[in-house]
DNA sequence: GCAAAAGTGTTCTTTGTACACCCATGG
DNA sequence: CCATGGGTGTACAAAGAACACTTTTGC
């Protein structure tokens, strides 16, 4: 059996969850992907599949399951998350277009590509319940505001503004970086930067990181 | 490269949390393996993996994680929970020896194969928390008592045995069996069965599994 | 001075945790 | 009749959800 590697790359962008497709070749579009043959370490080749198709570079990317694919081949599939704004997609060498789909508006994919975006949409939802997952989502500065909306986009739900601010703060995995922005209307907000540790947005998911000590993290 | 299975294999018994390891042929102790060079379905494979080490089958089995080996391969790493009473395991063909090791008392392993219990185990104490994972360590019937046990062997602390009771019953993820057991001293026992269904051993838990909608089981 | 978004604090309800007691059996 | 584990119910503490109000800016 040969050995493939298969991305999913999310992003929010114009309050929609994105995935990141391209068209190499025929008329297909297709997640960043190496293989079969796969030579380098997994996550080396997922990272590069990344770059190669898309030009992105150093984005959050974890490994989420690896897929029979008719007897012949295996597929490793990883999750990655990116903040558009902040990387640019253009297409690499050899690659015909990149484009963002709307999660639930996706073209006709290669070959069991279906299954590594669904799993891949479920793993992110997961990990809203224990990771800061939003950090990763968005530019280096941000506002509270921002992040609640990348969590309402994740989960699908309206989140209470003045509840979310408290447990963000309360949970210390943000920090002031003492500037504010103004935005046109309204009070200028104060921005945050990430500041490592784990997170969950509402009740519930904040004592699932209590209880899961070391959560269910990828070893390495 | 080249495509390995591996199976870390956990029971409960005689209060501790153990592993299943067999010799092949030299001195050194591995988890039931197949490949490199694997060619059926993975999950087919990790389940053969554990008869032929072992005889043990219909065991309930679930990938965990692919790893890197240096290079030359992957190794696939499952996770599999059985019931040590309802399957005794016998060394297979070319197998010198089958063993039940506790899972701090670990003699040295192949190569790699410290991650794979270490992650296993990581896995098992995580599911714990949304998914009633004590059913497959246990026999078809089993009493509220024993079931109590298990999960405190893989907590690691003690839970209180009415909330216990009550948590687990409001759940629904046991059915009365209509029979009881007397044990010896003390009043007979109820005896259950599973009733499938989720569930979480105590209050933050229990929270996690709602809201996961779907926590993060794997596919398919 | 009004609309819009940011920021602060309080009340109420739900949920978890701790615990006291009775039941059935073996020795 | 007492020790042992099984089974039932209640009181208290903690945590989350809902919510009213003030602040700062652009127009």
């Amino acid at each position: 059996m040969s050995v493939r590697v298969e991305v999913a790359v999310f992003t929010v962008g114009e309050g929609r969850l994105q995935v990141l497709l391209g068209r190499v070749g025929g008329g297909t579009w297709t997640l960043p992907a190496a293989g079969p043959g796969v030579t380098a370490a997994l996550d080396d080749a997922a990272a590069r599949a990344v770059e190669d198709m898309a030009g992105a570079r150093g984005i959050a990317m974890e490994q989420l399951y690896t897929f029979d694919r008719d007897g012949a081949d295996v597929a490793v599939a990883y999750l990655a998350l990116i903040d558009a704004g902040r990387h640019p997609i253009a297409p690499g060498p050899d690659v015909v277009e990149v484009r963002w789909f709307a999660h639930d508006d996706l073209p006709a994919l290669a070959d069991g590509q279906d299954a590594v975006v669904a799993y891949g949409l479920q793993r992110l939802r997961a990990k809203t319940a224990y990771a800061p997952v939003a950090v990763n989502l968005l530019p280096e500065l941000f506002t509270l505001g921002e992040m609640q909306a990348v969590y309402e986009v994740l989960l699908g739900r309206a989140l209470d503004a003045r509840n979310f601010r408290r447990d963000v703060l309360r949970a210390g995995v943000v920090e002031e970086s003492g500037d504010v922005r103004g935005e046109g209307r309204g009070r200028p907000a104060r921005l945050y930067r990430s500041a490592g540790g784990r997170f969950a947005v509402d009740a519930r998911e904040r004592r699932a990181v209590r209880a899961l000590s070391s959560g269910d993290d990828p070893p390495a």
